[in-house]
Formats: structure tokens, sequence, C-alpha cells
DNA sequence: AACGCGGGGAG
DNA sequence: CTCCCAGCGTT
């Protein structure tokens, strides 16, 4: 959870984690919908399919027994060099060191790594340092150490004034701590358009659909998209084989990803109750909105089915 | 080596 | 608005 997301966002979700699955027995055991749907606002949901994969993996591979060497939890879905480091720096206090965004800012600065902080002579580099600084004993309370001083010091207004690294920190001695590390350059992020159909029927059940296993919100529920090209009442028709009637749009709304803008127009409609067949193998159904999730739904989905609660 | 992959909090 | 977070997997 804690993989590109801030530890005060994680906390809440950790919690409701832990109480509905506390083991890896039951999380091998678990539905992806249900994982999923504890996972829902969290983002970035591959890793919640793969911490289930590796659940079934420590149960399959190891007997249920979380393994104690870097080469069998690395190899966990989802698990790279620096969580395995931390996990096994940090629960059994072996030395390997870590590389997350909070060290790689204090070894920049106090070791003057330039260049672009994605290119592998950057990362190469980094690693290099983090191996040489990370100590032979209390290896735990080192790695806790640099991430504290990354997260409470050396951020983006960095309180050098308190730092215990000033002694050795080579930015801080030539007044450059501001130039590192170096930001990444900006990208242009392209946008995309579409319809977001809340077709809901008699009962008020709106009609959800599952999104292919890989890619954007992959493996959650969603709502059923159209073209702007297209009309939405003809679309129904065609690909869902709903008669349907338009009874509001919404107004516009952006949903940016990492790498593209969503602007996304909601369109309330009305399923009429003579065409019901759009039940495809478990991939569609009708969802009672003030029912539990049935799997996971991302953010501006929750948003949309939360209005609509009666 | 570059890209895909969320969502939100802070400034 | 912009930036970036306890990064990893795929191509």
């Amino acid at each position: 959870m804690l993989q590109q997301t801030r530890v005060e966002t994680v906390i809440p979700y950790f919690e409701r984690f832990m109480s509905a699955l506390p083991s890896i027995a039951a999380l091998a055991a678990a539905s992806e919908d249900q994982v999923l749907a504890l996972w829902s606002g969290l983002g970035y949901y591959s890793r919640a399919r793969n911490l289930k994969r590796a659940a079934e993996q420590i149960e399959r591979q190891h007997q249920g027994r979380f393994p104690e060497s870097f080469a069998q939890v690395v190899a966990l879905p989802g698990v790279g060099r620096s969580t395995a480091g931390a996990i096994l720096s940090l629960a059994l206090g072996q030395r390997h060191p870590i590389l997350d965004g909070n060290v790689r800012r204090v070894l920049s600065r106090c070791f003057l790594v330039a260049g672009p902080p994605q290119a592998s002579a950057t990362q190469r580099q980094l690693w290099q340092l983090a191996e040489r600084c990370t100590p032979q004993q209390r290896v735990a309370a080192y790695n806790q150490a640099m991430m504290d001083l990354g997260a409470l010091l050396c951020g983006r207004r960095p309180g050098c004034g308190q730092c215990p690294l000033t002694p050795h920190c080579q930015a801080w001695q030539q007044g450059v701590v501001g130039d590192y590390p170096q930001p990444r350059r900006p990208r242009q992020l392209p946008s995309r358009q579409t319809y977001l159909l809340l077709i809901t029927d008699s009962e008020g059940a709106v009609l959800l659909e599952r999104r292919p296993p890989s890619g954007v919100w992959g493996g959650l529920w969603s709502l059923p998209e159209c073209t702007l090209q297209q009309d939405p009442q003809h679309w129904c028709r065609e690909q869902l084989g709903l008669d349907t009637e338009l009874l509001a749009t919404l107004p516009q709304s952006r949903h940016t990803f990492s790498h593209y803008h969503l602007d996304y127009t909601p369109l309330r409609m009305r399923a009429h109750p003579a065409g019901q067949r759009c039940m495809d193998a478990g991939e569609r159904l009708w969802y009672n909105v003030n029912e539990p999730l049935v799997g996971g739904i991302a953010s501006p989905i929750a948003r949309l089915l939360a209005g609509l609660k009666t």
C-alpha cells in the first residue's frame, strides 16, 4: 500500500484491510473482487491484484509461511528490490538497502547525485550509495531513520537547520540543496473524452460492467462508456440491448491519471423494462447503490454512484 | 530505457 | 494550478 502512496493516506485503508483479511491464508482465499473493494480509492490497483497473488504464492510455494530470504521475497508479485529490502530489514533486521522517494532525496543531496531521477545511470548510482551507506548494525533503525529524515526534514522545503547530516551533506555545504534531486521533466498529458452512462432500471439499480484485467482500473467495476460521437441511446440499443431514455446530462468533469486526463460527461438514463439482456458472463450487473460494494470501484465512479443514493 | 499505472495532499 | 508520494511490471 505504501508504494507511491503517503503514509497518512494508507492508514485507514490498512486498518480496514487487515480487519477484513487478517492473514496470508485469508487473503489467498479471498475473492479478487473483495480485495479490490478493500483497495478502492487507493489507486494503482495492480498492487492489490499482485498482493493477492503473492499470498497465493506463499500458500503454495512456502507452506503459508512468509519467506525470509531476499531472493524469495523479491520474487513475490509486486515486491521489487526496495520493498523486499524494507520488509526484511524492518521485520527481521537483515542488512538490505532501500531506495524509496525519501532515501533518494536524502542521498541525492548528500552526495550531489545529478541526472534525470528515472535514468538507469542515476538509479544505479543511488543504489550503490544506498548499499555503501547501509550499516552492519541496527539496519532497521537506519532504514527507518533515512525514510523519516526524507519525510520530515529533507522534503520539498528542507529543514537543514535541524538536520543531523549537514556536516556530511555536500548540497548543503555548497548551498545547492534546492537543486537536488533534479526534478522530473514535466510531461504534457493528453486528454481523452467519454460519456459515462448512469443507466438505472425500474428499481433504481445501476448497470455496472467489469473493466478488462489489465490497463487503467483493471478488474474494477465501472460504468458503460461511449464516445461523444456516438448517440448514447443508439449505443445502448446496439451494445447492451437496452431501450433507454435520456434523463439528464450532468456537468463534465476531469479525472487526471498519471499519464492522461479523462474528461467525462455523466448521462443519467433510464432503461425501459422491455429488454433486460445485458448480463454477459458475469461481466455486467445491476447494482443497488445503497448496498455495500460488490468489488473494486474507482473513485470518480464511486462519487457518481454516491450521488444516486437515496 | 521508456512507459503504464491512481489518487490525493501540500504548496 | 504543480509536484510527488514507503515503486513495480511490462515492453
